[in-house]
DNA sequence: CTAATTTTAATTGTGCACAATTAAATAGTA
DNA sequence: TACTATTTAATTGTGCACAATTAAAATTAG
């Protein structure tokens, strides 16, 4: 590629990316206003739904995302009742995050949401799996490079 | 695919686009720093690269931005004196964006951003062509999904 | 030509996202 | 033991991102 196409909006990969994320998160809103919660918070019940309770840090693992971002989300969710925070008795710096009993609810009201999206999306089972794993590659390549920086 | 596994964080490909598109924008960070602007500032220029003026009305539908984004971001890069904003004079309703000559020699500074973001993607050219191309047609979808909602 | 409609940006309010700093608890060490 | 270093969240400050509303200008319809 010539190097003044390289400066082309157009042929950057990233911005693909950028635009493509954006697009595809307001395509949840719908889903998860009957919920009344955003896509970052729908995460965050993901990760609980397969193991609760999390601490902060173990979160932040999982969703690449720091207490910064965190702390102030996962208040707006204990304020409306999805989880609770509480310190860990063994080690006092861990905060924990667990579901309450609306959050476990909340998993069956959520369980048609893959689907719905999917339904969304006209691209076949193969080619899914096939672009989750080179963005999964690109994810951990960038995480090496970034860490050191 | 199980129900149970299309509710696990892991299968899920919006969370592999979210978290990569977060990643991959953290890699621009040491890039930018240089011109002092952000990643969304440097998708401006860009755009404006290629064309100057453009209307904010016609940078958002590059950037499938709206006005509660771009103004504020392009008050800040105002200031900066790396644009300039004027009314048009034949349509008083459109506010144009314009390169500054700082604007302009930005480009040259940023003419090896591509190629050392490349760099750190451990991907060969058909592998990022075919991400793009795949990343295009899902967020053409999803625009047209969205729109009407 | 006037009134209703549409287009265009700006504004308001809420919620991430993240770098940098702070503070408390724990672990490691001389 | 006391002292240092590390780990963990919270806080602070800045900058997107977007829905909803507002206001001005231009277009269209009657």
């Amino acid at each position: 590629m010539m190097a003044e196409d390289k400066m082309k909006l157009e042929n950057q990969i990233c911005f693909s990316l950028y635009a493509t994320t954006r697009e595809m998160t307001k395509l949840y809103r719908p889903l998860l206003a009957d919920l009344n919660i955003t896509y970052p918070q729908y995460l965050v019940l993901l990760a609980l739904w397969e193991t609760s309770p999390l601490s902060v840090k173990e979160l932040g693992e999982r969703l690449y995302l720091d207490s910064g971002t965190l702390t102030p989300m996962l208040k707006r969710m204990e304020k409306e009742n999805l989880i609770e925070r509480y310190r860990s008795k063994e080690d006092e710096r861990r905060v924990l995050v667990g579901l309450t009993e609306e959050g476990r609810k909340a998993e069956e009201k959520a369980a048609c949401i893959p689907d719905l999206l999917l339904d969304n999306i006209d691209m076949n089972e193969e080619e899914i799996l096939n672009l989750k794993h080179t963005l999964n590659r690109m994810l951990e390549g960038a995480r090496q490079k970034g860490e050191h920086q």
